[in-house]
DNA sequence: GAGCCCAGCGAAATCGATTAAGTAGCAGCG
DNA sequence: CGCTGCTACTTAATCGATTTCGCTGGGCTC
């Protein structure tokens, strides 16, 4: 491996020399500059990270949380675009990126301690659950953090327009002549909580009546619990003329549950998802949703966040929502 | 931060001491370790991954190289059940995982060199390019590389059983009574190549012929481009009875592509996918394709990098072959 | 010519941990 | 009694880099 002290000794110069020629300090002759990094190039010479961070006591390693709770986070298409995306602006503005989790190897630790032991610089949090006390205290910690669709005090969050994109839903289908809504939810999390209170709120604007029997609960991204949903909501006397999905896998559920009462879509039911994935615009019939600007909502976080890191003393605590739009797809009929 | 410095004070012993008795050294009294271990806990001290790495030269961080020429290696379901399986066997076995890339800020590096930089102790390597000359480099170095589906000499690799697959996918197809097949192939790296040349073997072992016009190539995980060979096929005057996708997301392409003809699947037109992904299952109607073991195959990879990382001694390259399974959809008509 | 300033460079401390080598103290043995 | 051999520590070097402070020598001013 070569190090600065093989270099100073090529140059004949001392390390402490060669260390600043190498980052630029002012104190250095434009000759001997030049001769170093010459030298450095020529032997090959690549810092080191781990050496720089101890000194230093920045890592430029960002650290990305996904709570691993549901066993199976990255593989959401939501999760793994704002994965992809935190990673590319991330790497563009200098920063690794490294996973957090709880326990690893034999010591158990939580997040934070997880963060410190790897000296991250900072923490993206994206979780399902922001009332884990392992969370909590992550979030608290000296340790800048910027969570992703759920804001703590004191800390920066990327927000999903839920209220907006649930809004945009509900006056699109009742612009079409709906006036029989039934609405299956996720997991209560906070995002749940906008959304359906946004849903609510918009049919009160609008005139339209939710009985209870049409608020469903089911599973996040599982087509199975949402199926079951569908198959309560078809059992009404009364059905509903559109069915809003959690989002657009779980409206695959539904989807095959249609199928085996011999309904078609849009024909005999209407449906919309939430989430616009790729997938959701290849399906035919095209699912009409709202896509959640995932990638922006990524690069947004990491840029917040080392912008946090790199300049403390002016950072204050912000929120920035992240608009999404509304895919037309052909699962609404119009009925107007 | 607390240190060993600050345990060492409160203890009335010396930095070296608590070091070998948080580390389970031999020659620390069981009194002392004790005293150390209670204080280190009160204190609420954190080992410190840095310091422990520069001294060491071992870091317990293993790098992930998704090659990102595509731009979204994570995105795609087969990738990030990888790396959800790399990830979840590595923090088991007490490493972390960083993501290697070309170019970091404003440095620019090659695989190489940025593996080097963070001192990631091995590398995971999954691509689409294995002749990329910065993969070649790093698979050449001194540090220890596992590669997902290609094999380079002196390196370990996993490998999903393509030609097995492909095998078994020709003999169902052939054993539902189907003579005319067409394959549709994503670019051509050494899986691709691997596929077709089973398919082709298959068929001629079971006196199947392969028109050249059969063969279409497009691109993976693109419906799009699957859907224009699908209409390829379709404007043959000989038409296939059953198409080959290169994945299950290209079949949504070609899915489209059959609806837009009035062709029912499978009725007028039989179609099988590769890889199994969740979503495929979910379908209707339900894709017939082969899964591959995504999540073994990044088990095995990491179990296998860190086996050669901590054991260099007795280490030879070894090639492990993760089997999968047909999943029989309906999406193959039964001619016989 | 004495004093001062400044550019350019080096010496040495430091980050937090590991570890080889050295040293007390004590028991056992001839 | 003196030597050997343990056990249980401590000392000090080290990993590779950054950074503060001090030193040197040349040019400038008065």
């Amino acid at each position: 491996m070569v190090t600065i002290t093989d270099i100073s000794k090529a140059c004949g110069v001392s390390r402490a020399t060669v260390s600043k020629a190498l980052n630029g300090a002012p104190d250095v002759s434009q000759e001997t500059a030049a001769r170093i990094r010459k030298t450095a190039a020529a032997l090959g010479y690549l810092p080191n990270a781990t050496a720089r961070a101890l000194k230093m006591g920045r890592s430029y390693n960002i650290g990305v949380l996904f709570s691993d709770e549901t066993g199976g986070g990255i593989s959401h298409e939501y999760f793994s675009q704002i994965l992809e995306s935190v990673k590319a602006e991330s790497e563009r503005l200098g920063y690794d990126i490294t996973f957090i989790s709880k326990d690893l190897g034999r010591m158990s630790m939580d997040y934070y301690e997880h963060a410190k032991y790897r000296s991250c610089d900072g923490v993206v949090i994206a979780s399902a659950d922001f009332q884990d006390p392992a969370i909590m205290r992550l979030a608290a910690s000296e340790i800048p953090t910027v969570t992703l669709d759920y804001s703590f005090d004191n800390c920066s969050s990327i927000l999903s327009d839920n209220v907006r994109g649930m809004e945009a839903l509900v006056r699109f289908v009742r612009a079409k002549g709906h006036r029989k809504l039934a609405f299956i939810h996720g997991e209560m999390t906070s995002v749940t909580q906008k959304r359906l209170a946004s849903f609510r709120r918009t049919c009160a604007e609008l005139g339209v009546p939710v009985p209870a029997d049409y608020i469903r609960p089911a599973v996040y991204h599982d087509p199975r619990s949402s199926g079951l949903a569908t198959r309560a909501l078809l059992a009404l006397p009364d059905r509903p003329t559109c069915i809003f999905f959690p989002d657009d896998l779980s409206f695959l559920g539904g989807m095959s549950e249609l199928e085996k009462h011999g309904l078609a879509i849009p024909k005999d039911m209407s449906v919309v998802g939430y989430d616009g994935i790729p997938l959701s615009q290849v399906l035919r019939p095209r699912l009409t949703t709202y896509r959640q600007g995932a990638e922006r909502m990524g690069t947004e976080a990491a840029r917040l966040l080392i912008e946090q890191i790199e300049r403390p003393d002016t950072w204050l605590p912000q929120q920035i929502t992240v608009e999404g739009e509304l895919l037309e797809g052909s699962t609404v009929s119009d009925i107007g």
